[in-house]
DNA sequence: AGTCAAAGGTCTCTATCCGAGACCATGTCT
DNA sequence: AGACATGGTCTCGGATAGAGACCTTTGACT
């Protein structure tokens, strides 16, 4: 049962690292939260996580695994995956040759965040294309009504 | 069994995510992790959401809080969250009007897990930037190789 | 009375990103 | 012999994002 009331714990550290980071003079490019969440912002990265939960895999077979990716951004986000230490690379030597993506320490430990991200996704999503419908809805009638004798 | 597995239920729910999505045929637009994880991963999304919690704020002093955004980024970012329901927007006629931009309660629920990938962040930010170095190193490394003489 | 500034944007220009798809080296299969 | 698979890289063109000029309205200041 989820309760309707926020945590207040997790509020008051959200605001507290936002207020960390409007501190800082110049330097927003070092600000760890930023930082990290610019990085999983990435557009591929989350879902290549995902992919990458259940077990290790190659490179074409995520190139297969996610429709829409070109490889050159599959290479740039498994990249820096790999630069961040959330996924290892491992290449072999057989031919062709075959890389393994899997998923290491640091990755695994970003999972339960992310699925709480995911599991709030899933439970609002019908909420926010209500939200956007309302809003799609309330523009219509607003440049309608130019368009219309008004009142 | 596997190592440590921090939380094997929400792992579960990442993988069952992602297989959930890849069997769509073409329909991945409207795959509802990806269209809501899109969107938070827009590059201001989050921070936003952050400057949001404490109180509601002004468009000016959001432009001012948050230094390296432009007006136009502010303005497509707000909209954005205005759109599916997490942040509303208040104008109040006087002069110069002033706009106030406040949390909504989809918003307020969305700050749990917002906080636990802040958590992560901010716990993992100095593994990452380590990785991010042995990375570099290691490249550096292999460059320098094709340089000198090697065997 | 004229000028200036502030709020909340919009508009334009440019830099960057991303996907599509060609290309590559190599070894296997037909 | 030639097509094909692998794991990329490279280039091209369109979409997108950021910087900064500009706009409008009105009150305050000179």
């Amino acid at each position: 049962m989820k309760e309707t009331k926020p945590s207040p714990a997790g509020d008051l550290r959200v605001a507290e690292s936002f207020r960390r980071w409007v501190a800082m003079p110049v330097d927003q490019a070092s600000c760890p939260v930023r930082d990290v969440l610019d990085r999983l912002g990435e557009k591929w990265v989350t879902l290549l996580v995902m992919a990458l939960v259940e077990r290790p895999r190659r490179f074409s077979e995520l190139f297969r695994l996610v429709p829409d990716i070109s490889k050159r951004s599959l290479t740039q986000a498994l990249r820096s995956l790999e630069q961040d230490g959330i996924v290892t690379r491992h290449v072999f030597p057989t031919t062709p040759p075959a890389v393994e993506y899997r998923l290491a320490p640091l990755g695994a430990t970003m999972l339960e965040p992310l699925a709480a991200m995911i599991a709030w996704a899933e439970d609002n999503h019908g909420r926010i294309r209500a939200a956007r419908r309302r809003y799609a809805a309330a523009e219509a009638k607003r440049s309608g009504a130019s368009g219309s004798a008004s009142s």
